[in-house]
DNA sequence: ACGCGGATGGCCT
DNA sequence: GGCCATCCGCGTA
């Protein structure tokens, strides 16, 4: 049986716990408002020796919750619309969290898509981090918030990925070779196609 | 199948 | 003032 992931498995290093969240269900929401799915693209992003992070830089208003307890949501907004989801890594103080780009819709595709505004396929609901916030209603007011909470959770996987693929990070400028994504090889879901 | 640019606003130098 | 961990629609082919 799946169970909500632990603070302590947010309590390790960024690389490790993005690796082990490829699988892992997100949802938001209960009852006729409940939206899951399963994890199937992420971005690991560090602390001082990582320069495409937002932390690179010492922790700053927007960043704070980067630095604060694993385990909880560090939501960003970004290109003056989009919003972005993380999950907090590493012990409190040290910085780290993991970006999820992409999801496989599990529950409540009629309201992702009422809310991406559009009626599109199940492949295209989630396959974006921007897309998959607006789908799961997910936005600043989410910032902080516990993974293990009622507006946002974690599980453990139903099934483990059968491979997980790692590549290079995707739409930054800095530290562009850096092996720090991870995806479900094969998925259909993940935010760009790439074989 | 690509490539390009506009939308739109908060944050940091 | 410049820079974004993005997305969408339009153009050309």
């Amino acid at each position: 049986m799946s169970e909500l992931l632990k603070r302590s498995f947010y309590d390790r290093p960024t690389l490790t716990a993005a690796r082990e969240l490829v699988g892992a269900v997100l949802a938001t929401g209960s009852g006729s408002e409940l939206t899951a799915g399963r994890i199937v693209e992420v971005e690991a992003y560090l602390g001082a020796g990582d320069a495409a992070s937002h932390a690179a830089n010492g922790p700053t208003a927007r960043n704070a919750a980067m630095f604060g307890p694993p385990g909880r949501a560090y939501v960003y907004f970004i290109y003056g619309m989009h919003h972005c989801l993380n999950a907090v890594t590493e012990s409190e103080g040290e910085a780290g969290a993991v970006l999820i780009r992409a999801v496989e819709p599990l529950a409540g595709l009629d309201l992702m898509a009422v809310r991406r505004g559009r009626r599109l396929p199940p492949e295209k609901l989630c396959n974006g981090p921007a897309k998959l916030c607006l789908a799961f209603g997910i936005d600043l007011s989410c910032n902080g918030a516990n993974l293990r909470g009622p507006r946002l959770r974690i599980r453990s996987p139903q099934s483990f990925p059968a491979k997980v693929a790692v590549s290079r990070r995707i739409g930054i400028a800095k530290a562009v070779d850096l092996p720090y994504r991870f995806v479900e090889a094969g998925s259909r879901f993940i935010s760009v196609d790439s074989t």
